[in-house]
DNA sequence: TAAGCTTGTTAATGGGCATTAACATCGGCG
DNA sequence: CGCCGATGTTAATGCCCATTAACAAGCTTA
């Protein structure tokens, strides 16, 4: 059930266009809202089709969260690695804030659909995800010694927050611009007197 | 299609307790992904029961929505109208975190579940949502009056990010440390030099 | 050139779901 | 008492959808 079909090697062309297909689709209407016939037609198929490529729906949404979480994880070891705590930090936000801008349907994806990833997969992305999650608390901790553990948790989850709300608004900042802001924005609050 | 069935006055408990299991479903699995026998189940009724109180699935959401775009407008209208902007923006930033930590569920639909609203009524959602954003973008704009118009919307925007994160991270916290945390993070973001 | 794999397509199949119909109960009120 | 509106329930109804079957066309390769 989560086997790929025959053929179906790591880079096969139609396979990256249709998880990028349904990564816009999942993002804008939710996985329960973007049916198997959306995914095929967005990318010049019947629905049918798509089952020579993945063996389900959930297969899809499972290798696209796969996806995410082992990009965002292996930059991200990469980049707390540094050893100066303040350009850990910068460091790590330039990463998360160009992977957003780039990939802002990945980012809405990964952040709200990993309920409907099926059971094997799920605990797999969990992990990845905190293990990414634990990189940034393990660099603002040596930022920042004396903050108890669980507000430096929270803090970073809230910069996620923060970082990751950007698919969802729009302006008429172009690229350089926002990511400054997000940059200056996340900085700032990390920082903040909690 | 709009209209709620009769008898059904506004403080019938009967709804409310429908719109606040509807809230935790919807914000669990989703619009499409929780069951009109799902909302009646919990609440102890069977599915079909749901129509004795309100006119369809979407009618649960339209109200559901409109309800939390004015509550939070109405508040908000209110605490924008402090003169001191410094004062005005802690203002707000207290209502709206305690409104997202006293209802992450309704926070996290508000914020996610616009778009299968039908139509009538998301345009009057969409009109409430622009208005109380606009009252932060007011009071920021005369807190930092030299801020590109932009810039200070895409802030706000990012702030609404970080305090919305609130309802998916869940970390061991209490309450008024998380609302002091986040106020102050969100405090702190609204002032760095973008 | 002919077998066979790859990749599609169009018809089932079967289940779930929103909505509606038809039927019950019950409390108030004439 | 006897009607009736409010509120539920259990059976349709009809659509949408994920998945599978059956069939076709094109490449590769022996």
């Amino acid at each position: 059930m989560t086997t790929r079909p025959a053929g179906a090697d790591v880079a096969n062309p139609r396979r990256a266009e249709i998880l990028a297909a349904a990564a816009e689709l999942f993002a804008r209407r939710g996985y329960h809202g973007a049916s198997i016939g959306d995914l095929g037609r967005a990318v010049g198929l019947t629905g049918p089709a798509l089952y020579r490529h993945f063996s389900g729906k959930e297969a899809v949404l499972a290798e696209m969260l796969l996806d995410i979480s082992e990009r965002l994880l292996a930059e991200g070891l990469r980049r707390a690695a540094i050893a100066d705590p303040g350009q850990a930090l910068d460091a790590l936000l330039r990463w998360h804030i160009a992977f957003a801008l780039d990939n802002p349907a990945l980012i809405t994806v990964h952040e709200r659909e990993l309920d409907n990833v099926p059971e094997p997969e799920r605990h797999r992305v969990r992990r990845l995800q905190r293990a990414y999650v634990e990189e940034w608390v393990a660099v603002l901790h040596r930022l920042r010694p004396g903050l108890p553990d669980g507000s430096t948790r929270a803090a970073v989850h809230a910069c996620f927050g923060l970082l990751n709300s950007t698919p969802r608004s729009a302006t008429g900042l172009d690229r350089e611009a926002m990511a400054g802001l997000l940059h200056a924005m996340a900085r700032n609050a990390l920082e903040a007197p909690f």
